[in-house]
DNA sequence: AGCACGCCGACT
DNA sequence: GTCGGCGTGCTC
């Protein structure tokens, strides 16, 4: 672990900060500390440091009283953003430890646990000093930058870089600067919202309003009895005698234009009022908590004995959806509160939150901080700043939660911890429940993993005694399990007209419908075709920026890139032979939706996916038709998975379960058998008795076989014997090295230079595999090819990583990138 | 990651 | 002749 002293404030020796930066550098810079600002710099604080030629924002993370650079090398540290550190030494330790584990940076991890609004991106603006002789600078600028300035009190480099894109203008705001005409103000995003205010309008006193209205404010052209937006707002406010503009924008969708006339016109007056607080923020009555069941009993017992020790323990607690985990989580909670400890509960994604939200509001109240990605900016800081002052000692949120300001952390849980979203994609790229494992042993609290589909890790956890297992065997209501079909698609005959249905799916369809029963379709695969192929030479549209094949969405008659934002029309003619050939192929959720309304007229079909839940809200919407009963069908992708409670859904179908089965990648047996396990769960949770029709091309496979006899702990002794076999995790540790570039030929060599250095370097002890070409190719415009590292221990292939690629070890030019990560779960 | 320095091709 | 392409190096 880190040597970093954790001192809580400098001595009087202690003239040098160490500070993190956030690029993407392991080391730290030394600073010198003076000037009365500087003095009481503690650890965790963010500060803006001269860096290079610019100003950059980062974080002390430990004060020394010497450098290892000689003193003339030294700058001093510019100004201290907030009189408090934001980091506490638990979370500068446990940062330190994420930026060593998936080897980045120390400054890039502090970064991303910062909420966006605190975030250590730097703005530079400028402003003319006061007193300054400003007419004699504007005098050697053209007219039209004069002008600009007739606006401008202060502006950012950005905007000066748009005004004055020439040469001499832009050398003039340097000479400024030279001058001190102009100065520069560092800006670094803080928290400095007050209380929020809105704005309302009210009348003005005297009846201006009349005069608005004579005005000729309802238009002469316009048809009796319809008003104008001038005078509906006009009229609003003279009702209600003051109005919010929140309010106003409830009824009609842009006033602003309006408002402003208003004004102008002195009809109306704004004025600004403390803003009201979003609704759930208190609840009134606070919800009793329920008895637990033996089973729920005897997981909270452990728990609560490891929590009465007060020190590390990780506990896996299986159940299946609807088993009650969320009580026992609930208990844990309270139990780790009366402790007077925090405590944080990550959850997959924002889709599953508003449900746990609910439940942990109607018992802890506002002691409940949420933080996830869907939340503005403002709102999201607002969340983390009370978390920060100690006002909400619980958290839920999503992967980046992970590193909330708790104080005195206690317990820390990880819902559904098999949940692929858990793992970023995106430097840091770390996974929040490896990580929270690890945070909770740093701050010597209780981890609790989730889930009815245990991932491979946590299971060889179990089995190594790292994890306690803690077991919810059946359903609360005791429900019996659904009955599960594997149609072979191979031999099983299909319904006429249709390519990808099964006679016996329709039937159960039929019968389901006809009872008056919901039931749900699953596809992993979004759009109306994943294919578009010419019949004539096989040319499949592929995307411009990526070598993956364009997906045709009818509703938009457009072919798009899942993978970056490409889209274009759907072609004529086929680029390679230039006949008309091009022809749809392959399927859907689109194409299934749009059979589905030719197989059955009469029913009310819905279609969830990423595209028709982009719409905000529209997910709770949608959830409660389903819940209502307004949809009879309900089509979608793995979206339909997460732990949702459906009442009346008795059969689910899965039109082709082999779409993920196949990929290049170890865990694709896992991840299938997740996703149907879960799908299956949807099934039969009412009154009656729950189906699943599973379609595939491959019966055979043990990954769903036992889906069809819901056996987890058959699965998992063979899945991991499968892995253990092949040594890839959780029997090794992997690490994967991307090499990238926009030019073909150097992704390749960058590529092959990098293993050849690794196998030099290299112990007996970690295996090379590559460089071997991505199975995508390309991405983003760049052609990336792999090399893999594993190891059955850890430290060798650390120690590989280092002496390959530390520190200016490894020379990447512009174009050409180097990515590694660690416990990788995308190897595409 | 920025950012500037520096060294070779197609244009005024 | 130079503008600017991107290869190279540095940041306490």
């Amino acid at each position: 672990m880190s040597t970093q002293k954790t001192s809580s404030s400098s001595t009087p020796t202690d003239t040098i900060a160490e500070v993190a930066v956030n690029i993407p550098l392991q080391c730290t810079f030394d600073y010198r500390l003076d000037g009365e600002s500087t003095q009481q710099i503690v650890p965790g604080s963010r500060v803006v440091v001269p860096f290079g030629r610019t100003m950059r924002s980062g974080v002390v993370v430990g004060l020394k009283d010497r450098s290892e650079l000689p003193a003339e090398r030294l700058k001093t540290i510019h100004s201290v953003v907030e009189a408090q550190p934001l980091f506490t030494p638990e979370l500068l330790r446990f940062t330190h430890w994420v930026a060593e584990y998936y080897f980045c940076g120390w400054g890039e991890v502090l970064d991303a646990a910062l909420p966006s609004g605190l975030s250590l991106r730097i703005r530079s603006i400028y402003r003319f000093r006061p007193g300054a002789d400003t007419e004699r600078a504007l005098a050697l600028l053209t007219p039209k930058l004069r002008r600009w300035f007739g606006r401008r009190a202060v502006w950012s480099a950005k905007q000066w870089a748009v005004a004055a894109p020439g040469e001499v203008e832009r050398g003039w705001l340097d000479q400024q600067i030279a001058a001190g005409t102009v100065e520069v103000i560092h800006d670094v995003a803080g928290y400095r919202h007050g209380p929020r205010e809105e704005k309302w309008l009210r009348n003005v006193a005297g009846g201006s309003a009349q005069r608005a209205t004579d005005s000729g404010l309802y238009g002469k052209g316009r048809p009796e009895g319809r008003e104008t937006r001038k005078a509906q707002v006009l009229r609003m406010v003279q009702e209600a005698g003051e109005l919010s503009m929140a309010r106003l924008r409830e009824v009609m969708p842009s006033p602003w234009k309006a408002v402003r006339q208003l004004e102008s016109e002195g009809a109306l007056e704004a004025f600004t009022k403390p803003a009201q607080l979003p609704a759930p923020v208190s609840m009134p009555d606070v919800e009793p908590f329920y008895d637990l069941n033996p089973d729920q009993r005897a997981a909270y017992e452990a728990v609560h004995s490891a929590l009465a020790a007060g020190r590390y323990l990780g506990f896996l607690l299986e159940g299946v959806t609807g088993s009650g985990k969320t009580e026992v989580y609930l208990h844990a909670v309270r139990e780790t509160l009366e402790r007077k400890r925090s405590a944080l509960l990550l959850v997959p994604e924002i889709a599953l939150t508003a449900d746990i939200v609910t439940r942990f509001r109607a018992r802890f109240g506002d002691r409940v901080a949420v933080l996830h990605s869907g939340m503005d900016q403002r709102t999201r800081s607002e969340q983390w700043m009370r978390v920060w002052q100690g006002r909400a000692p619980i958290v839920i949120g999503a992967r980046s939660a992970l590193f909330a300001p708790l104080p005195n952390l206690g317990l820390v849980v990880v819902d559904e911890e098999h949940d692929p979203s858990y793992k970023q994609d995106e430097t840091p790229r770390y996974h929040a429940r490896d990580a929270g494992l690890m945070r909770a042993r740093e701050a010597g609290a209780v981890a609790l993993l989730g889930s009815a589909t245990p991932s491979m890790e946590s299971l060889r956890n179990v089995r190594m005694g790292k994890l306690e297992r803690l077991v919810l065997p059946s359903r609360v209501r005791n429900r019996s399990m659904p009955v599960v079909e594997i149609l072979d698609l191979r031999s099983t005959p299909r319904q006429k007209g249709c390519a990808f249905f099964t006679r016996h799916l329709v039937e159960a369809l039929h019968e389901t419908l006809r009872q008056g029963d919901q039931a749900i379709l699953f596809l992993n695969r979004r759009g109306f075709a994943n294919l578009v192929q010419c019949d004539q030479c096989g040319e499949p549209a592929v995307c411009a920026n990526c070598s993956l094949s364009l997906v045709y969405h009818q509703i938009v008659e457009r072919l798009r890139c899942h993978h970056c934002d490409y889209s274009q029309p759907m072609p004529s003619v086929c680029t390679a032979c230039g006949t008309d050939g091009m022809k749809i192929v392959g399927f859907g959720t689109e194409r299934i939706e749009e059979e589905m309304g030719r197989l059955f007229p009469k029913a009310r079909i819905l279609r969830m996916d990423s595209d028709t839940l982009r719409r905000k809200g529209a997910l709770e919407s949608m959830l409660q038709g389903i819940r209502e009963r307004r949809y009879d069908l309900i089509i979608g992708t793995q979206i339909l998975t997460k732990g949702h409670d459906f009442p009346h859904i008795t059969l689910v179908g899965a039109v082709l379960a082999d779409v993920a089965l196949n990929l290049p990648d170890f865990r694709a047996s896992e991840r299938t058998f997740h996703l149907l396990t879960q799908m299956a769960g949807r099934a039969g949770r009412g009154s009656s008795a729950g189906r699943v029709v599973i379609q595939t091309y491959q019966p055979e496979h043990h990954a769903l076989v036992h889906v069809s006899t819901h056996d987890t702990a058959q699965f998992a002794e063979a899945e991991l014997a499968i892995r253990e076999a092949a040594l890839t995790p959780p029997y090794a540790h992997m690490v994967m090295i991307w090499a990238s570039s926009t030019r073909v030929d150097r992704a390749e060599r960058l590529a092959g230079e990098l293993y050849h250095r690794i196998q030099a370097a290299r112990p007996e002890s970690v295996t090379v595999d590559g460089p071997a070409e991505a199975p995508i190719r390309k991405l983003n415009k760049r052609y990336r090819w792999m090399v893999r590292l594993r190891a059955k221990q850890a430290a060798p292939m650390r120690l590989l990583l280092h002496r390959v690629l530390g520190e200016g070890k490894f020379k990447v030019n512009r174009p050409d990138r180097i990515v590694v990560d660690v416990d990788p779960h995308n190897l595409l």
